[in-house]
DNA sequence: ATATTCCCCTGGAAGC
DNA sequence: TGCTTCCAGGGGAATA
């Protein structure tokens, strides 16, 4: 569920309740999760090390310790991270739970189990596997500029949607943010990347970067069940302008909003406003 | 190499 | 009311 802007919002929240704290136990579930979470690599690495920072790539949670060890947190579609005290009853689907030097824990709770928990020491965490190959953040104009992007379309027959969830190409547009985003810039998800000129390949850019700057101002997305460190849901869901809201009228035109199956998704487009086939400079 | 299809898992909503 | 089916914010492996 979470995409750039949700898990930037549980990063903001968590911040405070982490950053120089003290790691002083570590408890699993036992039950795995996308991978194994890795209990006794957790506990050598950091068992007495202090979290230096709360930090993001993409959709990755980073926890780097005070000893060059990190810890790599990803939430899958439900993962959610809550702070508790030792006296909290446990919730269904806790899967982590971090107990800090304040006498106060950390718990991370994923019904899916879709999400990841990862630990690397101080070797390996300048290049940890996940985090390789990952594309730009697209918050950043200097990597993701209209240039880069266009660059990468080129020569791609691919839905310019699919090369837009792809985390190689620019890291945490999904399903949601990717159909808001083309809706935006008013290209068809279904355009062939490759045929995309220089001008909608720079709305594109500049679209992505708005709509997910003002997201995480709104605190993010809350569908179902999306919340904040805190508890909290987030509110951008009522300026979406087409996920979700099949049947409904096109914000800009009033034409009703479609929905159709892409790869494996859902896509949310106005047919007027995004024509699929439609040449542009 | 590149592009769909399926699968991991649980639970809520919609359909009958 | 109760049962069944479908669907979901991600990502990777297995297929075409």
């Amino acid at each position: 569920m979470p995409e750039l802007p949700e898990v930037e919002v549980v990063r903001q929240g968590l911040e405070p309740l982490l950053a120089r704290r003290r790691i002083v136990g570590v408890a699993t579930s036992g039950l795995p999760l996308r991978q194994p979470v890795p209990l006794k690599k957790l506990r050598l690495l950091a068992h007495e090390a202090v979290v230096t920072a709360v930090a993001r790539r993409g959709k990755f949670l980073m926890l780097p310790l005070d000893n060059g060890a990190l810890i790599l947190l990803h939430l899958g579609m439900t993962g959610k991270l809550y702070p508790a005290l030792p006296t909290t009853p446990p919730r269904k689907h806790d899967h982590l739970v971090l107990a800090l030097d304040d006498g106060s824990e950390i718990r991370f709770n994923d019904c899916r189990r879709f999400g990841l928990v990862a630990a690397y020491d101080r070797f390996e965490a300048a290049a940890p596997p996940p985090l390789t190959g990952l594309g730009p953040e697209p918050l950043d104009e200097k990597s993701f500029s209209a240039a880069y992007l266009l660059e990468r379309c080129r020569g791609r027959k691919t839905p310019i949607k699919n090369l837009l969830m792809d985390n190689g190409v620019v890291v945490g547009i999904g399903n949601i943010y990717a159909n808001e985003t083309l809706f935006a810039a008013r290209v068809s998800p279904w355009a062939p990347a490759g045929t995309l000129g220089r001008t909608r390949i720079a709305s594109i850019v500049t679209a992505a970067r708005e709509i997910l700057r003002r997201a995480i101002a709104a605190g993010g997305t809350t569908i179902a069940d999306f919340a904040n460190a805190a508890g909290e849901s987030g509110y951008f869901q009522v300026q979406l302008a087409v996920y979700g809201r099949h049947g409904r009228p096109c914000p800009r035109c009033g034409t009703t909003i479609e929905r159709r199956p892409q790869a494996g998704r859902t896509s949310f487009y106005c047919r007027r406003c995004q024509p699929a086939c439609r040449q542009l400079p």
